[in-house]
This record gives C-alpha cells, sequence and structure tokens, in this order.
DNA sequence: TCTTTTTTTAAACAAACGTTTGAATTCAAA
DNA sequence: TTTGAATTCAAACGTTTGTTTAAAAAAAGA
C-alpha cells in the first residue's frame, strides 16, 4: 500500500475520532508509518490531506444519489415518485458505502457527525459544491409529487428529512448506550429501512397537513 | 458583569465556532477582557471552564423536559399520552430557551451540533448524566402509548426521532442556504412546531407499521 | 485602620503545533 | 551502470498551546 494511501486511510480514522483542529500531522504521519514532511510532499498541508480524504469518500455516495433518482424517473415516466421512493435513492448509498466496507462504519457516520460543526471554511464549501445540485434535483422532484405545495414549504420539510438522515447517521454510534443495549448498532440495513420509513412519514405528514 | 460570568459567556460563543479541541484559553481570556491565569483561577482548567459552560445551558431545559412529560402525565390521568404529546414536552423547552435569549440563538443549535462529534470524555459523561434519566421516562411513557410494541423498536423509534431532532437544531442555520432563500432561519417558532408533527409522524408511521 | 483573603495581572514554562529544509534513499528510464 | 527525478527521512524553524508562578491590586472583616 502506498504512502499516499496510509495517508489518507490514517486522516480518515483521525479526523473522525478528534475533527480538524484536534487533528495532529505527526498523529497522521505516524499512524501512517511516515513522517510529516512526506505528508506535506503529498498533500501540501494538513488542510489539503483532509479535503482529498473527504472528496474520495464523499463522491461516490453522491454519484450514486443521482444515478438512482434518475433511474428512478426513467422508470416511472411521467408520472411523478412517491415520497419513499425519493428518499430510498437519497439514503440508500449511505447504506451501501457501510455494507461494502464494514470496517468503515464508525468513520462514515462519524465524518457526517464532524460535518454538522466543523466550520472550517473548506468543509463548508465542500458542502455548497458536493450537495448544492444534489439538493436540486431531489427538491424538483419533490414538488412533481407534491405540485401544489409551496416551494418554500418543500424545502423546509426536506430540509427536516435531511437533517433527520445525518442526525440519524451521526448518533448511531450512541444507539446500543442509548438504548440500553436494546438495539443493535451492528444492524445497518435496520437503521436504513427504519430511517427511509421515518423520513418519508415524516415529509408526507408535514405536507399533507398544509394541503387537508 | 463578573468576570466569571465574562468567561463563561466568551466561552459559549468560542466553543460554539471552534470546538473544544479548536479553543484557546487566551482567546477565552481576551475576549472576556482579561487574563489566562484569572481562566484558572477560576475554573481550574480549559476543560473545566467548557463543563461548566455546558452545565449551565442544558440543565435548565432538560428540567423544563422533565417538568412538561410530569405535567401532561398528570393531566392525562391514567391516559396514555399521544405521541404528539411526548415530543411536544421534549422539544418545546428547546424552543423556550432559544425565545427567552434570542442572541443565542446559533449558540444554542451550535451547541447541540458539536454535541454530536465531540468525542471528549467529560462530554460523553455529561450526556450519560444529563440525558440518562430522562430518555427513560420518556421511552416509558411512549411504551404506555403502544403497549403492543416492544421495547428494542420503542427504542429504536425514539432513537430516530431524538437524532432527527438534534439534527435539525444542528443543521438550522444552513437552513437559508440551503433552501436558497426560502426559508427564514429567524422562524424558530416555525421550526419547531414543523419539527415536533414531523418526528410524531415519524415515530407513530414507524411503529404502526410493524402493528399492521 | 490594619490584616487577611480573594481576585487580577504580566511574565514565563515546557510541550506540541504546522511547516520547511536539505540531505539520503529509492526507482525507473536510458 | 549511469542519470535524473521522485520519494522519504531526521532535524530544525518559529508559533502557539495549556498551565504555572509570584507579585500587585482589590475587597472584606475586624
Amino acid at each position: 500500500m502506498s504512502t499516499r494511501s496510509r495517508l489518507l486511510k490514517a486522516t480518515e480514522s483521525l479526523f473522525a475520532k478528534h475533527g480538524f483542529a484536534g487533528l495532529t500531522m505527526r498523529d497522521i504521519a505516524s499512524s501512517a508509518k511516515t513522517n510529516v514532511a512526506s505528508a506535506h510532499y503529498h498533500f501540501g498541508s494538513k488542510e489539503g490531506i483532509v479535503f482529498e480524504m473527504l472528496r474520495r469518500r464523499i463522491e461516490p455516495v453522491n454519484n450514486e444519489r443521482m444515478k438512482r433518482l434518475l433511474q428512478a424517473r426513467r422508470h416511472a415516466g411521467n408520472k411523478p415518485l412517491n415520497t419513499q421512493e425519493i428518499f430510498s435513492a437519497l439514503i440508500l448509498p449511505i447504506g451501501d458505502a457501510i455494507r461494502c466496507d464494514p470496517d468503515s462504519h464508525f468513520i462514515i457516520t462519524q465524518l457526517v457527525a464532524r460535518s454538522f460543526s466543523e466550520p472550517v471554511e473548506f468543509i463548508e464549501k465542500m458542502h455548497r459544491c458536493f450537495f448544492g445540485e444534489l439538493a436540486l434535483s431531489y427538491v424538483a422532484e419533490l414538488s412533481k409529487t407534491y405540485p401544489e405545495i409551496s416551494e418554500k414549504e418543500i424545502y423546509w420539510h426536506f430540509h427536516l428529512a435531511v437533517s433527520s438522515m445525518l442526525g440519524a447517521l451521526a448518533q448511531h454510534r450512541r444507539l446500543e448506550d442509548f438504548s440500553n443495549g436494546n438495539c443493535d448498532s451492528g444492524d445497518v440495513e435496520g437503521m436504513i429501512s427504519r430511517l427511509i420509513r421515518f423520513v418519508s412519514s415524516g415529509f408526507d405528514s408535514g405536507v399533507k397537513g398544509l394541503i387537508a
């Protein structure tokens, strides 16, 4: 495994554990069994290495989200999709990412958690860059499903749905403690399927309350 | 205003902005118009000052949550509460806390966001200490509402509801950007009421799917 | 007023930080 | 085998970190 890959892998788990400010180049280097100068050689700066690590984690998931939404749209002809289909396209790719690399359980959910609170500029930029057009596509689809609802309310409830998804992922590591051992953190499939139903129902009830 | 109070106030906004690791005693001191030794004199350590700041923010909200749940229970006699009443007791106190100190908008939601990702030991302890018994009371009440649902599923969906609440608060500052200006971040009442309906519906649909 | 305690201050401490340097090493192409 | 670029390395750079010291200032009690 190349030094570059080892550095990125080390950055993943250290960033997950300590956040950007709590992360040190020395820890990254020693965890990757090399030294700090090598890390700077490959990525230029602390910001550079974290940025690249995040890009590699986020891009494939978002590509899959877009692909699934387009697939569902094609499959539906010109009929509107139902909420559950839309949120499945949004949420299932996260489950896939976890399933195809089970070690990354903690990493992926913790990266989501970090994205809540790291106000560092490049993370904010990253958000707008990676999630901007994705959000537009999903809102357009939801508007097609609920043509009588104002764009404002679509956005309000989509925001709640996305926030719930992020919150559930970020809090997933606490599930076992939180439930006093009643629920199993390893049951990612269960979490994903419950989450899809949960946010779909929340969204539907929210906007339907506006029609009635 | 006492030095002690100024230090806590400075810690609030700096912790909200930068997190624990990104926070420096020098920034706290200069923001509170005193010096680092004074901060150590009053709180002993960086951990000490952050701990005390969090305690003062969290305790009154959680006391109110417990009070409202007990009120609702007394008012209902021995009939079960409905989901919306239970989650209103959980969520409304956050709205109150924001309303009675509108400057703290950003602070409160950002403290929630921080609680997602700060894995520092004392924050984990804090969570168990402050939210442990609260969670037990709420789960007990939800079980009374859905006696035919297993404790495991009650926990699963309560976990989703709490995660949604935390996610919505933590992401609230992004609402305006996220919605391309369609929604107003200042509308806290609107956020709270939509959130209560959203998580109540999500919870109900989740567990009712298990009965049907 | 004098004494004692509490609070504030500037200055310093060792440790850890991101980053840079320049030489050693590895490696592929000729 | 020789050459030249790519990579790794130990060491050091100047800052900044949390914390401590000891003295000055303010407040309180007698």
